[in-house]
DNA sequence: CTTCACAGTATACAAATGGATACTATATCA
DNA sequence: TGATATAGTATCCATTTGTATACTGTGAAG
């Protein structure tokens, strides 16, 4: 699993979509919330959990593994009782820092205003 | 089905994380990829198909259909025979273009360097 | 001796997504 | 009469993704 996803090698366009392949790599369910907490620094397994409590334990190991795998986050395990791992950006896991952000820009102001609209359902 | 799906409502957080509130509208497998080719403007159906080959006829019409209720794209039916239906962003839709921007530029400098580092597997 | 914390695995299952194929409607073309 | 083009639906099935629950290991605390 997780060959480069769908996409990407499909498109005959060989420009490729861009946007494909960022979203190949942030796309995830719950990729975008995970890189958006560690950019204020390294966070625990258990932060997270308490952070999204929506996101099951499984799923944050797998998200984890697979932004690890993609060079954007580091995995750093403390060998104590009981077990301590955090969770950091690396070098080019801080390149996507910016479309995080923007993000955030923009849940932050259209947040509020969809939710005035009743758009749950 | 589609009930601003899972994390948002989940979150005690009162704040939310507005990171995941926008992968909620945009973090389907096509949207972005979807948004980004009607940045140029007003898109047909049958253009998407050429331009995203890799997507089926199914998943365009749902995604599609996701984008038009959440407000993000506006749906123009020509009744014509052939028929012809042009996609277009909303103005709404229209502020999400930073975001799609940046991932196009994230996209455009990195998808050539991990493909150089064979990252397939 | 049992419980706790932490960071997971393992298993079973449900839901979402993806894929293949067939089908619809209708005016025009040959 | 039948094919063509467009923009879909409908159906079925496989794969992927997500959820729920139980379980593991270890050292310290009670």
């Amino acid at each position: 699993m997780r060959d480069r996803k769908s996409g990407y090698g499909h498109c005959p366009n060989e420009q490729g979509c861009p946007v494909e392949y960022t979203l190949d790599v942030i796309g995830g369910k719950w990729k975008g919330v995970l890189l958006f907490h560690m950019i204020r620094g390294p966070v625990r397994f258990n932060e997270f959990r308490k952070i999204c409590p929506a996101i099951t334990q499984r799923m944050l190991t797998l998200q984890l593994r697979e932004l690890e795998e993609d060079g954007i986050v580091h995995r750093e395990v403390y060998h104590q009782v009981p077990p301590k791992v955090e969770y950091s950006l690396t070098p080019f896991g801080q390149t996507l820092v910016p479309i995080i952000l923007k993000m955030k820009e923009w849940g932050e102001t259209y947040r509020s205003k969809t939710a005035l609209a009743g758009k749950t359902e």
